[in-house]
DNA sequence: GTAAAAAATGCAAACGTTTGCAATCGTCGC
DNA sequence: GCGACGATTGCAAACGTTTGCATTTTTTAC
């Protein structure tokens, strides 16, 4: 019995005639069993069409639900697909970053469109080392999409063995065994550093966090073009969470002392807090610095000059991150998607 | 490093000998009963605190899991909270809405920190009218926070009636039933208002969409000031997708003809974009033109100039969420949580 | 020493579906 | 009229937990 009898009569009163909560409820109403009312639910072909009919009449009159927890526990698959963000690095990272949230959301879409749900994990790997062990085998998900590698490289590996359905989104290095989806960073810290020296800047400044993967491989593809081409290449490390970037631009500013004559940003972020920095300083742009970002973010297009920065397509790799998904729920192995970057031309270089 | 071949091999050889998948398999082991098991991992204190321990012992070594599935299914409580963001409107706006998405990334963390999953759904009001209904009594979740009213206005009074644990992110009208969390719109286009004459303005025009609520009010706040100094207030009708909203803005600014001197806009993206074809038109300002926007993103400070804005503050908003939703969850009625808004003044007003 | 209380464990019934198998009911060919 | 067959439907056993209650074991009180 009910605690709260009032309440209980208000609310069948005004809502309910009669509470219709189990499919068994719904089989008594209809006057079959319950199984027939499951499978004319499904829209299972064995059931005859009149029932069928007759029972999806009486559960939309009663606003009848399945109950997604039992049907998820019977047919041991639950609909549902666990987005992980690994906070590894940097905490305050991801949480203010545009680029993650616009990924997340196309990720979104693009599930939804194929049915799915997303159950969203934001984890900080230095509490939970086991975090994707546990999202796993919680029985929740069928399975799972990483969004960024973080420093998390070596326990996804160790995931990736035993587990199919695991797309990443990130970098993609020789032989890794995880299948990941991402933009050829090095390709495109290649064609940044390039476009910079064709500019005339012969001392170029790499700006941001070399430690998580993606980061370093756009660093490194920088290093191959300045190699090749006989610039010279320094690494200025800052945080990357916006309270702290500004004053780590400034003070790698101050060291340079106009040493350079280029700006090669880790993120179209970082590239903004440059270019509001060096606003400040009064530098021109691009005359006395040349700066290209990374990722086009629709504010790219609306800095001051509009920045120059090598582009990431967030739609493509959302697709990409669901598609090479849903294959591997069927059991393919399927290849890492590696998309090309793509130079952006604007007015900072 | 924990690459240490020894305790690997241990751990896959014991983890290959018995698969332990059940509580019953771990009972098996441990020469209990599953319901002690049970106990004994939900750190019941009725279990003898030796059988725990090495009930808990052999969980780790086997690597095992519960099945969240059976467990939520028999506590009819899912530890899951659904975070639904309508897509009424302007299916394109919240989708790279920084606002929207920070938030979202908020709310994770607040859900996380109280021990809830979260479960994230987009919808899309038109085709699924019942698409509130249909989340709720899925079974899957615990409770529902909306993010935006969108245009859903009614269908969420409609379940606020009968269902308790629901928080909505949106602006707050007199009488209206269900629990919401947000700024005081009104108050903060006031704000922008007054501020926008007092700096000369006589004339300001209001870029952005009126038709979502938030909106509506803030433009109403703005409405509230200039009748009350005697103020021209026009309104320009924006998309607010970012590929037409820059010819959006354009158009009015070519309709208006110069002939205003303030400019509030509904959001920082939607000043930004004005920010961006005044740059490109040789406006100065703020001598020519007085800006403010809405929201306060973390690029609003580094804008060309940086921009005046009223600020949200998205952090207390998620946390407000997430504690109301707790307290309902309870079973408590709570109020709404109105927050103040706050004018930060930079350099474009 | 016994009775009673306390502590620890086992038993078995749920939770609300799905689904293999068996049972029912016409229909049909002969 | 009989057996067979196809189309529907019902039955009951899962799925893997949790939990009230009963039962056993241990401790305490006297």
């Amino acid at each position: 019995m009910s605690k709260n009898g009032k309440e209980d009569s208000q609310a069948s009163g005004s809502r309910t005639r009669t509470p219709v909560r189990t499919i068994t409820d719904l089989a008594r109403l209809a006057g079959v069993s319950a199984g027939t009312v499951s499978r004319a639910l499904a829209g299972n072909k064995l059931v005859n069409t009149k029932t069928r009919e007759k029972i999806e009449a009486l559960a939309r009159e009663h606003g009848f639900r399945l109950n997604q927890m039992a049907s998820r526990l019977r047919r041991k698959t639950t609909g549902v697909i666990g987005v992980a963000i690994p906070l590894g690095h940097d905490r305050s990272q991801q949480i203010s970053d545009t680029f993650f949230m616009t990924l997340l959301g196309h990720i979104a879409d693009a599930l939804t469109e194929k049915g799915y749900d997303l159950m969203l994990r934001r984890v900080l790997p230095d509490q939970h080392g086991d975090w994707l062990d546990r999202f796993i085998s919680s029985g929740m998900i069928d399975g799972v999409i990483v969004v960024g590698q973080s420093d998390q490289f070596e326990q996804i590996e160790d995931v990736a063995d035993g587990y199919l359905p695991m797309v990443v989104w990130g970098n993609h290095q020789e032989g890794q065994r995880h299948c990941v989806v991402g933009t050829d960073n090095r390709l495109g810290g290649k064609l940044a550093a390039e476009r910079l020296i064709a500019m005339g800047a012969e001392n170029i400044a790499f700006f941001g966090d070399t430690e998580p993967m993606e980061f370093a491989a756009r660093f490194a593809g920088a290093q191959d073009a300045a190699d090749a081409l006989g610039a010279k290449l320094t690494t200025c490390p800052t945080h990357l969470a916006p309270e702290i970037l500004a004053s780590d631009v400034a003070m790698h500013l101050d060291a340079l002392g106009g040493n350079i004559e280029g700006i090669f940003a880790a993120t179209d972020n970082v590239a903004m807090a440059c270019l509001s920095e060096l606003k400040a300083r009064a530098v021109r742009i691009p005359q006395e610095m040349k700066m290209i970002g990374f990722d086009d973010l629709p504010v790219a297009g609306q800095t001051q000059p509009p920045l120059s920065t090598i582009r990431q397509d967030i739609d493509a790799g959302a697709k990409g991150l669901v598609d090479l998904l849903t294959r591997r729920l069927a059991g393919e192995e399927t290849e890492s998607l590696i998309m090309p970057p793509k130079l952006i031309l604007r007015e900072t270089a």
